[in-house]
RNA sequence: GCGCCCAUAGCUCAGCUGGAUAGAGCAACGGACUUCUAAUCCGUAGGUCGGAGGUUCGAAUCCUCCUGGGCGUACCA
């Protein structure tokens, strides 16, 4: 007998019986789920309740009816019929066994690969070459790898695509600066490093100058904002009606708030500029580089324009840009199937905007080449009036191009939601553009947010390196292993080169995990505690579980892999047993979960949910010292269950395990 | 102004397409290591699910309005 989800085998069992009562009950077959108390059973059928309004009988006697005719008698007991007319499952023990059972032999647990395989190309991480990558990118990155884990181990077939900035304005400030600033040594010793140094420096003055800019801007903004805030208090003093009155006063309260933010945008742009002031080298390259700003837009469009000596730059940083990525991607151990880049576009976006124009999609406006989309405010731009390319045009020509290439079902795009209008509008257009048959789907997440709630700026100037996160959180991770493995019963066990590794891997997988087991629409407040917690609902709590798993069948002397060969059965008794047991059994529904909304949260939430009952388990159901040899090989295989689904479950998310912590 | 999103325990968050008495972790308090790893477990306490209406047999979940916050909104990505 095949292994199973125990929900899609429910709904086949109940769908003969469904169809007797309503033409189409794909629906009421939707209404059966996980009981949601234990005191109801496993499983529930709420679909009398819907199907008697629609029948115009009462509730319970359809469910009665339904009970009837159901044949689950090898499944369940008896269905009970509570409440209103909830229907009550509760699966044989029998049954869970002989399920169990298979998953012992089966390499995938009992999760058989979908019946109707599709094409997904996913598209995450996609960070600019040129720039540091901070802990904004992790997001995009870990989601995504683990969506493409998830609906590959699923039986999909998935490309991962990264979709790399390496073509835009960032090169334009590299070359600027690798032509003014770069010691040609420390090139050649550190060729990322430097180039990572000059960016910098070029940034700083960048930003120096757009701070000199913004002064009078936000001087004048205080100025009006003062006036106005002066005029709204007069108003609200004046305002005898009541609901008006009120109405003034929050309409002042709100002007306040502005006023503070510009007085505070005020002080740190002073703070920058006297910064300047301060340090005689930095004011000397700021009288240097006045026009820096279009000389860097220059350095760019000449690189676009193909100008040979600016392409052969590019050509030369470029590889090393990637490496320096490549370096953090192999820490956290993400790898793409592709990585084509804006670069790999830039041909093909003439060709985009000449066939949107030739089919009367896109128009002349204002100077720009503009498709106007029914129910936007605004434009999607595919050229700028200067007649430059925008993110817009690769998109669609990336679009066009995926599409023609790898014919996908889906495509999937792991990116913070604020980009969500632009995506609004890019599907709207492909679909003009006679784009179809394919699904596009933003997978949008929340914003990261620095501890002030505000969003996470990388050009605020104290940006948190996303490597100098990750050796945070292997820090904390060693620290816990050392103390936990000099404080163990028998005395240490590990070696120092052990405890790193270790520390290594579970500190990876604490930021991994952080992120993964957040639902990814919600914002994600930047708290380096939060991201590097080892305990609760962690990475690490579940790499113990798994770990002392392993323990027990080392100090046993417990073979388990004779045991798995058919020398072990499993038999429920305990409590505690059968409820591992059941959720084991449902490790394919908590994959469904995820991919009906790319949500890898709920394989996070599954796999900690079988960690804490495994430790109820582990607690009141010995193993080594079990009564007889039989339970203590049931109990063994019950265990080995929990170990490979952690492991296979982790391994989905990105993360490893290791055998002893 | 318009559009999108959010509001759940002191804090951080789950809560799948509407189901029965809303759940975790952290923090607090009280217990459990001569017994397979105490990175653990058990217990106590903590809630007007922002507010008001509505739809429904049933609403944290769907609809409307209100309050408070975030984001986006014509040539950055």
């Amino acid at each position: 007998m095949p292994a199973m989800n125990i929900l899609q085998e429910l709904k086949q069992r109940f769908q003969a019986t469904l169809t007797q009562l309503v033409d189409d009950p794909s629906a009421e077959l939707e209404m059966i789920r996980p009981a949601q108390d234990a005191r109801f059973g496993d499983y529930q059928a709420n679909c009398a309740m819907p199907l008697g309004k629609k029948l115009g009988k009462p509730p319970r006697d359809v469910a009665q009816q339904i009970v009837e005719q159901l044949d689950l008698n090898d499944l369940c007991d008896n269905p009970e019929i509570a409440g209103p007319g909830f229907i009550n499952l509760r699966l044989l023990d029998d049954w869970i066994q002989t399920q169990l059972q298979h998953s012992v032999s089966d390499e995938r647990l009992g999760v058989t690969p979908t019946a109707s395989p599709r094409t997904y190309i996913i598209d995450f991480s996609s960070p600019n070459v040129a720039k540091p990558m901070h802990v904004g990118h992790i997001r995009s990155t870990v989601i995504g790898d683990s969506l493409c884990r998830i609906f590959r181990f699923l039986g999909h077939q998935v490309i991962s695509d990264n979709h790399l900035g390496d073509w835009g304005t960032q090169f334009g400030m590299i070359i600027y600066g690798y032509r003014n600033f770069a010691l040609s040594e420390a090139y050649e010793q550190e060729p990322v490093q430097e180039l990572g140094r000059v960016y910098r420096v070029v940034r700083g003055i960048m930003d120096h100058y757009d701070a000199l800019d913004r002064q009078p801007v936000v001087a004048q903004r205080i100025a009006q904002l003062q006036t106005e805030v002066e005029q709204a208090e007069r108003q609200a003093e004046e305002e005898t009606e009541k609901a008006a009155k009120k109405k003034a006063t929050k309409a002042c309260k709100k002007l306040r708030g502005q006023l503070n933010e510009a007085v505070a945008e005020q002080k740190s742009l002073s703070q920058k500029i006297e910064k300047a002031a301060d340090n005689p080298e930095f004011a000397e390259r700021l009288a240097a580089h006045k026009t820096i700003r279009d000389d860097v837009l220059a350095e760019t469009a000449k690189l676009h324009s193909g100008d040979p000596e600016n392409l052969q730059l590019w050509k030369e940083f470029l590889p090393k840009c990637r490496d320096e990525i490549e370096r953090v991607y192999n820490r956290l151990q993400v790898s793409f199937d592709e990585e084509l880049g804006e670069s790999f576009y830039h041909d093909r976006l003439k060709a985009v905007v000449d066939d949107l124009q030739a089919k009367g999609l896109a128009t002349e406006s204002e100077g720009a080449t503009c498709v106007f989309l029914d129910g936007f405010e605004a434009p999607m731009i595919v050229r700028k009036k200067d007649g430059a390319f925008l993110y817009a045009t690769t998109d669609l020509a990336t679009l066009q191009y995926r599409v023609e290439r790898w014919s996908p079902d889906a495509i999937l795009y792991v990116v913070d939601f604020r980009q969500s209008d632009h995506f609004d509008k890019l599907f709207a257009a492909a679909r003009r553009w006679g784009i179809e048959n394919v699904e596009l789907r933003h997978v949008e997440f929340g914003t990261v947010l620095g501890e002030d709630g505000k969003p996470f700026k990388t050009r605020a100037g104290d940006t948190v390196g996303l490597e100098s996160l990750l050796d945070a959180a292997v820090e904390r991770a060693a620290q816990v292993v050392n103390d936990n493995d000099d404080a163990k019963p028998q005395g240490a066990e590990l070696s120092t080169a052990q405890r790193q590794e270790i520390a290594d891997v579970v500190g990876h997988a604490a930021i991994k995990y952080a992120d993964l087991s957040q639902n990814r629409a919600s914002d994600y407040v930047y708290s380096e505690d939060k991201m590097v917690a080892l305990r609760g609902n962690t990475a690490t709590y579940l790499q113990y579980s798994y770990a002392r798993v392993q323990s027990i069948f080392a100090r046993g002397g417990i073979d388990i892999e004779s045991l798995r060969q058919g020398n072990g059965t499993i038999s429920i008794a305990h409590e505690k047993e059968r409820a591992l047991a059941l959720q084991l059994l449902r490790f394919s529904e908590a994959l469904t979960e995820v991919e009906v909304d790319y949500r890898p949260n709920h394989l996070t939430n599954y796999l900690y949910e079988l960690a804490t009952l495994f430790s109820g388990f582990f607690e009141a159901c010995p193993v080594i010292k079990a009564d007889t040899p039989e339970l203590r090989d049931s109990r063994a295989l019950l265990c080995d269950l929990v170990a490979r689904t952690l492991k296979i479950g982790l391994s989905l998310l990105g993360i490893q395990v290791v055998e002893k912590m």
